[in-house]
DNA sequence: CGAGTTAGTTGGAAAATCCAACTAACTCGG
DNA sequence: CCGAGTTAGTTGGATTTTCCAACTAACTCG
């Protein structure tokens, strides 16, 4: 029996985590979600506090729009201008920020000051990852291949 | 009072998330670690399956090991031949990976099929992010900035 | 010996990013 | 009304990163 982890004879992986990276994993993507997540929505300001320049930014920001991750959101009329916002998809990244911030700040302790993160219970960010269905928390190994999935739902009897 | 998540009449945000980001953020580098975290150790399957041109892999699997999330481990004399291998830092990626899948399958779902995961139980990728401290569940809008943190551990007044 | 395997390396083309300066369309103080 | 300031971009050209296909090295196996 074929182990479906082995795979591709053929091609690359066709998995979720691939396509959210092709959304979420080009440069600054994430920092700018990061913003609004935090409550910044100016260009000017997502521009100055990423670091990212001004002409990708823009590119960044129309993909996540196309992509439904953010929306545009006017606020002024004379000369029309936009902020720009998570939508329910954009609020939803909170857990990979959350997941990324944890990790870094367990493992990137250099010298440089960072700014750290924390639960709006006051506690610092010690989240913990478990499965809704069984209640178990995520353990490193626990992350296994499922069917593969479509538009229209569970779908395709995987492979024989 | 200045609003922390302003911020940045200086420079770009040194948080944890773009620390974290600097090493697990450049192109193929969270796919090779979605191999090794599937039992996929060796250098030509890792190209294949993530898709990365082989010089480049050659150059995420040396800066990942430089910062210590992989080791190679040598599995063959003559000729030397290693597998990369996650360290305790590697394998704690594990949530940010099963958070990326999770984002995905929930709004990446357009026609082409793609594996989908699972939790080591059965059940499909549905996971829950907490807080360790106080056990409530991380909302959007529940991440929020602690102090500046730097190797020593908690440190820095934060900002005057 | 010749074919196959594995892990790279190489050179040159293509794509993405960076940067500083510039534009557009306004507001506001004097 | 004029000149400075704000905001969100756009532009052109340099730099960096990535891609790609072919090539090498050091073996093993039949």
């Amino acid at each position: 029996m074929k182990n479906s982890a082995d795979q591709a004879a053929d091609g690359p992986r066709a998995c979720f985590i691939a396509a959210g990276l092709e959304v979420l994993g080009e440069r600054w993507a994430l920092l700018a979600l990061r913003e609004m997540s935090l409550g910044v929505h100016r260009f000017d300001q997502i521009a100055r506090n990423t670091g990212a320049s001004r002409d990708i930014l823009v590119g960044r920001l129309r993909t996540l729009e196309s992509h439904g991750v953010i929306e545009r959101v006017q606020y002024s009329e004379r000369p029309p201008r936009y902020e720009y916002h998570l939508t329910t998809s954009g609020a939803e990244v909170a857990p990979i920020l959350i997941s990324l911030a944890a990790w870094s700040s367990t493992w990137m302790r250099d010298e440089t000051p960072r700014a750290s993160y924390r639960h709006s219970c006051g506690a610092d960010l010690k989240p913990v990852v478990s499965c809704a269905e069984c209640g178990d928390e995520f353990t490193p190994g626990s992350l296994m291949f499922g069917p593969l999935v479509s538009a229209a739902g569970t779908d395709s009897a995987s492979e024989q």
